[in-house]
DNA sequence: TATTGTTATACTCTATAACTATA
DNA sequence: TATAGTTATAGAGTATAACAATA
């Protein structure tokens, strides 16, 4: 099947009334997939954007981190708590600044950030293995024109800001 | 620009290896605006769930109902009220089996539903605004090919399902 | 006095189990 | 005794405010 062709699709799914359902049906889907895999490392998904900001911008104090994941300061201790608590990274006081922890990821933790990139392909794999590789790259393609237009960034997901307004989830339109 | 277009795109974006990704980004965009748009009309999105179901398929018991979201029969209770409190549903002892409650659609809940259509499309088009007629029609039928090959209906949201299981809500691989 | 991280408190959401009224 | 719906209880998650250590 060719994606590009512009004949009428059956009525059993119209297309382009519903690709906002879609995107919110499948992205959950994708999400939910994603978690699958994680807690097979014991990762919760909160635990994963965690490991990637402190890589990403090592060392990090806790107040940086609040204010990346758009949470109060004391909702990181419990976050941190529980990463620290599966090895994955270290509180370390600052010697310029005493009040200050600085995070660092341990080796174990940098080794579950190595097997996450392999669990994504894998994640990949599975989630678009009806498409074709020239399919994948359209609907790559696509779905990073609607990104950009919105004002996504590749690297952040807007899970953690999101739970901060209620309703924090939910289903797209029928 | 053409989606179908196999050169080798910009790096800022790869396109295949992300797709799972920004599937879940844009997936999660896609309910946060559905549920902005709700909020107007005072709904939150389990709401219209409910509502949904009771119109696919009335009048409809509770168990019935928490069967279908796969939450117990207690949670149905407060779902219901809140539903119940803002005019959209109500409840009737059934006078066939007096211990059974049925759930009807006010007039008020099925004008709600009319105007769910519209802001379904006006979200439908926030959405994809950045795609061409064609573009949109690719996009909606690379996903539903992704829907289909997963086993996911053409009504059916996995929220509730999902709420189930902790963590119900995931980021994306990076 | 201001700032970093922590703890205390209250509030919401949800699941499980007891309870009632019907059958 | 069994079933539909309700209420009671307990646990997790999270936000706000009070607190201790350091600057």
């Amino acid at each position: 099947m060719n994606p590009d062709d512009t004949a009428p699709l059956p009525p059993s799914r119209p297309p382009a009334s519903r690709v906002g359902f879609m995107l919110s049906q499948v992205g959950a889907l994708a999400s939910a997939r994603f978690a699958e895999r994680l807690a097979d490392l014991g990762l919760q998904p909160g635990d994963v954007d965690i490991l990637h900001l402190i890589a990403a911008n090592r060392p990090m104090s806790q107040q940086t981190l609040a204010g990346q994941l758009g949470v109060g300061p004391s909702r990181v201790v419990a976050l941190i708590d529980k990463v620290e608590r599966k090895g994955l990274l270290v509180r370390v006081r600052s010697a310029k600044d005493r009040r200050n922890h600085e995070l660092h990821l341990t080796s174990a933790g940098q080794a579950v950030m190595t097997q996450m990139r392999s669990i994504g392909a894998a994640h990949e794999e599975d989630l678009v293995h009806a498409l074709s590789p020239i399919q994948r790259h359209t609907l790559g393609e696509l779905l990073a024109m609607v990104a950009n237009s919105h004002g996504l960034t590749p690297d952040v997901h807007p899970d953690y800001q999101g739970r901060t307004e209620r309703p924090q989830q939910s289903s797209g339109p029928r």
